[in-house]
DNA sequence: AAAAAAT
């Protein structure tokens, strides 16, 4: 009998047999140290792929990998895991949670809406300012890319999706979708680059979803209490994936296409029940997702991009399209960043100043929120606890506390009930709190690039934002690096940071080791020359649609926006 | 060195 992963939380046992009866529980082997002629091929959306369950079975009596639907051109290589033949049976016919799931009635995810614009007088998802998004330069490079559209018009992603959008109040694309939606929709490959708060979330789940709504004749297996995701989405925290989550049930409600979140810290039983209703995208955390596989013996793949990352997921893109869309906000215009040098003994005082200040000038008024960054669990742990009994109402999250105290935190602080939120990294990267005016870097990172992710929970979607840094001697090796980032987003350099920045370049070597940045995000690692040894096949900008000319910005090296 | 991510 095959393992199911209900069944391996029942009873784990059946861990070590699968349909064969076999032993089979292969390591993880990374993609550039297998032999790629036994590899199957592995496609992807812009987000991961995830191969269908038990890959074992591929080349087996019931398996005719590839097949029509694989290819289909509306799709692309998306239908991927789906290629099985189960004589005839319309598995996808009847959408609704993967053909499990008639007969329960969807939740409205947009009910909540209007509750939250009341209490705030501003809806979350208006809050783009379109304005900003104007000027922002876009490249891309790969071979015969499609061209941006201009209008969710344009792109045929059908009448029901195209309701959600309306009820999303998105009335027209941010850059990245405008180049992202119809590169996927041709069945391309991508690795995008662009903030999050820029629509990058829509920008990968329109495709996925308008494509499984249209590929009805694929058919995925029919084995009881087994999940065949069509599309997997990875992110690298629990809050971040309910976030992608909550925004995908939007994107798909009344679809039919069924979202399912996995994450830690929760039980999994439930999460097993809903997969088991069906599931065709499913967005997880890593450890998690590990978990699940380990119990039904599946292979997996992620992606994120800094240049390993890139290396990596080229192994299983292929012909991809690069897309890299310039910054908005973020270390940029819309922050005002300062930085105060002050002593760690006087950080909690200080800072209490500030809160203090900000409170009388009324700079976060009723509806700022301040999200304070420390280094670890315990320093959160404590200066929360020292805030609440200085009168400040704060809370906290940290990996430490439990996935209901994290989650209790985040919507106190969302809420505004405790204005002030205390967070290691955890809370760092792709959290979108509407309204957080002030971030406050306690204790600094030692990676520029953490840093520009924690100052990047602020000034979203065009507003404006302000982000403080508390610097001392600890933080020598962040000198150079921040002051260079602060210059180029045309940001006031005190005196003293410029002289530790020189003395910090003088013997140590550069640790500003990004070379050749610009005012994107990132580059196609396929440019750079040092993988391909110097051939620089890609080299020249093939059929790119960017914005010409349009380097030279304001920004130059060290620089780095928000991979997530 | 720390944080995150499985139990």
């Amino acid at each position: 009998m095959r393992t199911s992963w209900a069944d391996s939380a029942d009873n784990s046992a059946t861990r070590s047999s699968n349909s064969h009866g076999q032993s089979n529980r292969a390591a993880y082997v990374p993609p550039h140290l297998r032999n790629r002629q036994s590899e199957p091929p592995v496609p992807s959306n812009s987000a991961a792929a995830m191969p269908a369950n038990d890959r074992s079975n591929y080349g087996g009596p019931t398996a005719s990998y590839g097949g029509s639907s694989f290819n289909k051109p509306d799709l692309g290589r998306q239908g991927y895991g789906s290629g099985f033949q189960t004589g005839g049976g319309a598995w996808n016919s009847n959408r609704g949670g993967g053909g499990r799931d008639r007969g329960r009635r969807e939740v409205n995810p947009f009910e909540n809406d209007d509750a939250s614009d009341q209490s705030f007088g501003e809806a979350e998802n208006t809050g783009i300012n379109f304005d900003a998004y104007d000027d922002i330069p876009v490249e891309t490079s790969g071979e015969n890319v499609p061209p941006p559209v201009n209008t969710f018009a344009e792109i045929d992603l059908g009448d029901t999706l195209n309701q959600n959008i309306k009820r999303c109040k998105y009335v027209k694309p941010t850059p990245v979708q405008r180049y992202a939606i119809p590169i996927s929709l041709a069945g391309r490959d991508l690795m995008a680059c662009a903030q999050t708060g820029s629509g990058k979330t829509a920008a990968f789940c329109f495709p996925i979803i308008s494509g499984i709504m249209r590929e009805t004749y694929v058919q995925r297996p029919r084995v009881a209490r087994t999940a065949y995701p069509l599309a997997l989405i990875l992110s690298p925290t629990r809050e971040l994936s309910c976030q992608i989550h909550d925004e995908a049930k939007k994107f798909s409600y009344q679809t039919g296409v069924k979202v399912v979140v996995a994450y830690g810290g929760a039980p999994i039983n439930q999460q097993l029940r809903e997969l088991e209703r069906g599931v065709d995208i499913l967005v997880a955390t890593p450890g998690r997702l590990v978990d699940l596989l380990e119990r039904a013996r599946t292979l997996l793949f992620s992606a994120t991009f800094p240049k390993e990352i890139q290396r990596l997921a080229s192994d299983f893109l292929s012909s991809y399209v690069f897309l890299a869309v310039g910054r908005v906000g973020s270390s940029t215009d819309l922050i005002a960043q300062r930085v105060e040098y002050v002593l760690e003994s006087d950080k909690r005082s200080h800072l209490m100043d500030l809160l203090h200040a900000q409170r009388e000038t009324g700079i976060d008024g009723k509806q700022g929120l301040t999200l304070v960054f420390v280094e670890t669990k315990k320093g959160a742990d404590a200066l929360e606890h020292c805030l609440c009994v200085n009168g400040f109402p704060a809370t906290s999250i940290h990996g430490d506390r439990t996935q209901q105290e994290r989650e209790l935190a985040l919507r106190s602080f969302k809420s505004g009930n405790t204005p002030i939120l205390v967070a290691t990294d955890v809370a760092a990267r792709g959290l979108d709190i509407p309204r957080v005016a002030h971030v406050v870097n306690f204790d600094l990172p030692n990676d520029i690039d953490d840093y520009v992710h924690r100052i990047g929970r602020t000034g979203r979607a065009g507003k404006m934002g302000l982000a403080t840094a508390f610097f001392n001697e600890s933080n020598l090796s962040l000198a150079k690096p921040l002051a260079d980032l602060m210059q180029e987003a045309n940001q006031e350099v005190p005196a003293w940071l410029t002289r530790y920045a020189a003395k910090a370049s003088y013997g140590g070597g550069n640790r500003n080791r990004r070379a050749g940045g610009s005012r994107f995000g990132g580059r196609d690692f396929r440019r750079e020359g040092s993988f391909n040894k110097g051939a620089d096949y890609y080299g020249g900008g093939t059929g790119g649609h960017g914005v010409p000319g349009s380097y030279g910005g304001g920004y130059s090296q060290g620089v780095t926006s928000a991979w997530d």
